[in-house]
DNA sequence: CCCGATTTGTGCGTATGTATC
DNA sequence: AGATACATACGCACAAATCGG
């Protein structure tokens, strides 16, 4: 359960932080994440995606870019309600 | 008491939490820290090794991994059974 | 029952060094 | 030469739980 490393394809011309936000922007659409869930920790989003710490942080501005998500600081980053797509 | 500094070498080709964990372990496996007993907290370990907090938590990480220590949030991280050497 | 100290958990920012593209 | 990515390391702030007085 939770093994979804294969998202991220180093070899592939997409950079691992979009490939990795991509792949958690679908679980939010998909209700797999679902709104008001909180999202993994900086930490545990490398060790899930096999990612470094750095990289985990922009996924997660990416995904605030997005207005995805939403972060409160020392408390955690949760799911909010997605815009349309486009 | 309880100087022993000396552990950690930044010039060393080996992580500075690997240093400070091989230094534990060794106290675990010679007795010196008794299974049962709680393991000084982080920041405590930060001072008494002259390294930053979150290089202790590392440190703590590297010893859950190797299995030497059980934490318990908010109260203390405790040195359990350690597994044969390896 | 509340207050303060302690401790882990988490986040943010920054820096260095290496490797790859 | 530069950007991306990885790993380590330092420092700071706040949150939440626990425990003792």
């Amino acid at each position: 359960m939770g093994d979804q490393e294969p998202v991220v394809n180093p070899n592939l011309p997409v950079y691992v932080y979009v490939q990795v936000a991509d792949a958690i922007e679908r679980d939010i659409r998909t209700g797999r994440l679902p709104v008001g869930a909180r999202l993994a920790g900086e930490q545990d989003l490398a060790e899930q995606y096999g990612i470094a710490r750095g990289t985990a942080r922009r996924v997660v501005q990416e995904l605030r870019d997005r207005g995805l998500v939403v972060t409160l600081p020392s408390k955690g980053t949760y799911i909010s309600e997605p815009p349309a797509e486009g």
